[in-house]
DNA sequence: ATACAGGCTCGCC
DNA sequence: GGCGAGCCTGTA
């Protein structure tokens, strides 16, 4: 079933995998490297196409018996891959849906391409609490660690890869070894929380079928959890397009460059014009406003985006 | 070095 | 019931 080509219009694989919602992709050669559910995946993008590569094991939506199993397995795999990279969103009509301001309009330009996927839940979940007071390089070191300690061994080509652990693994492990994954105090939250999940008092999948408030709240009620983690894992993992997950950049670009003089503005009026001002999709105008202003500070080393700073007009 | 990082929680007022 | 300090640890 090796490689297979996925066509995938409007998409840049690089910049998705590096904006910060999703940490356990590697870069191998020309491609990335991690995991989609239980399988390895090499993928690699030239022009509008992925090359996809495969490795042995289980997708979670692929438990069928043997005898279809080549034909059947690269149907699934291949739609799989597309799923979870959400290659069925409507980029130009999200991109369409945003307010038409020159904040946002840079944004737009310079994030084309980039894609909201849709991750495991509990991979996402488990994955963002362990995100709280760290910085990107260090949640993908948190996240390996995890992989490595209690995940499965997977291989692609000639590399090695890790699932990541289910509930029940990180259920039955003591705090002191979560620890040693240098989660620090997230450790607890961590256990907890797994603890909840595996039980079943906790049941992620279902909760797919809730609103977003009764959703937030539930995610909200779990150890480690803020409105700040519920709404990246309602993002990222239960597709709620609308979810805005307020960090310290995305609060930064607000207060600069949406109240430059209002410096009392609360927190709680920052969310609420969110919800209303970025629309339907508001999760995708809040990651193309945070990838923009991360990049843009990591070339210019300033902290924060100025609208008038022909850097960021320029791309 | 030392401040600070894509927060949550608890104690205090 | 709102506000501020503390929490772990690696990175810049």
């Amino acid at each position: 079933m090796n490689p297979r080509e996925i066509a995938a219009p409007d998409f840049d694989l690089a910049m998705t995998l590096d904006s910060g919602q999703v940490f356990h992709w590697e870069k191998v050669g020309d491609g990335f490297v991690g995991t989609i559910g239980e399988r390895a995946v090499y993928i690699e993008q030239s022009g509008n196409v992925l090359q996809v590569r495969v490795g042995e094991g289980e997708l979670d939506c692929l438990k069928q018996p043997s005898w279809n199993r080549t034909i059947e397995n690269e149907r699934v795999v291949g739609g799989s891959v597309a799923h979870y990279f959400a290659l069925d969103h409507s980029l130009p009509e999200i991109c369409a849906s945003f307010p038409d301001d020159p904040v946002m309009n840079a944004a737009r330009l310079f994030c084309r391409g980039l894609r909201i996927i849709r991750q495991p839940k509990w991979e996402c979940l488990a994955t963002f609490i362990c995100s709280s007071m760290k910085q990107v390089a260090h949640i993908r070191q948190i996240s390996l660690a995890l992989r490595n300690c209690f995940g499965e061994a997977r291989q692609i080509d000639n590399h090695v890869v890790y699932t990541f652990p289910p509930t029940q693994r990180i259920a039955r492990a003591s705090e002191e070894e979560l620890r040693e994954c240098a989660l620090g105090y997230r450790a607890r939250n961590l256990l907890a929380t797994a603890r909840l999940v595996s039980s079943g008092e906790a049941d992620l999948e279902a909760w797919s079928s809730l609103s977003d408030g009764i959703l937030r709240e539930n995610l909200c009620a779990l150890p480690g959890v803020g409105a700040k983690v519920a709404n990246c894992v309602m993002l990222f993992a239960y597709e709620r397009l609308r979810a805005f997950p307020i960090d310290v950049w995305i609060e930064r670009v607000l207060r600069q460059q949406y109240f430059p003089r209002k410096k009392t503005i609360t927190g709680q009026r920052l969310s609420e014009f969110c919800e209303t001002y970025f629309g339907e999709h508001g999760g995708y105008a809040q990651q193309y406003l945070f990838h923009h202003a991360r990049i843009a500070s990591r070339n210019s080393g300033a902290p924060i985006p100025q609208e008038r700073d022909t850097s960021l007009r320029s791309e």
